[in-house]
DNA sequence: GTAAACCTTGCTTAAAGGGGAAGGTAAAGA
DNA sequence: TCTTTACCTTCCCCTTTAAGCAAGGTTTAC
């Protein structure tokens, strides 16, 4: 399929697919007919993958390792398994961080009664430290 | 306080502090006397509420409309506590896709043998589709 | 009194794309 | 068949969110 296509699939812009595609992230083959990108199923599942995990702050050269555990065949089980298992600590600590975030607002809306009074626990949550 | 110790107690390096300082997202006094920034407990506090919200994605202009909670006591609570509310929806579903990607990884890992031999599900998995 | 540690502004660079121009291609309708 | 419309290409510059570094002022510490 074209790059259109493959960006409408994956859930990311034209122009994310083609710079992936550029830094060798997800590169697709490109016919030397027509010049055109030619995107294969896989090649889709990896644009979403990569599309996730960029979504949580996983930098390219991050999502370049987790593709990895898929793409190198080469690789034993065994390392393809400590890695997919580091990252998953990575993500467990974002989780609890974004927990916490969310408490944090949600411990100041409950308290603000919300009508329409200017003072608000809200704000004095902060002001008061 | 000087720029140093609020960075240390905000856990934000000097350059992102300084860098807040000048778009004036978090704007402490400055000494008309040294030039030397002046940060104040509340500063501090603004800042590590920034720090949380940017490792989430959260935008300058989205963290600066969440430092507004706060800020503008002009506002009604009313208002604040909408914001403040739909900002706990995009962090709710944030906290789902997280999850997802977690789980992702997670299956994989599971059915990863992690032994020596070259073939494992996790790279099966993303090549059956 | 000077060296180390800390502060300032200003300039450049980086990562991860977005916008848009100039031009080739493909599919659909008149 | 011709043309319009929708895609595709490369190339170049712009943006956001800082990090790095230089040149120089300040404060603390021995």
């Amino acid at each position: 399929m074209n790059i259109g296509r493959a960006s409408k699939l994956s859930d990311l812009t034209v122009k994310t697919v083609r710079y992936y595609a550029n830094i060798e992230l997800v590169k697709p083959k490109q016919s030397n007919f027509t010049g055109y990108r030619e995107y294969s199923e896989e090649d889709v599942l990896k644009l979403r993958f990569v599309g996730k995990a960029r979504k949580f702050n996983f930098s390219i050269e991050e999502c370049r390792e987790l593709l990895s555990l898929y793409e190198n065949e080469n690789r034993s089980s065994k390392e393809v398994k400590k890695i997919t298992l580091e990252k998953i600590c990575e993500i467990d600590k974002k989780l609890k961080e974004l927990k916490d975030l969310r408490n944090e607002l949600s411990y100041l809306a409950n308290n603000c009664h919300g009508d329409d009074r200017p003072n608000c626990p809200i704000l004095d949550a902060f002001s008061q430290k």
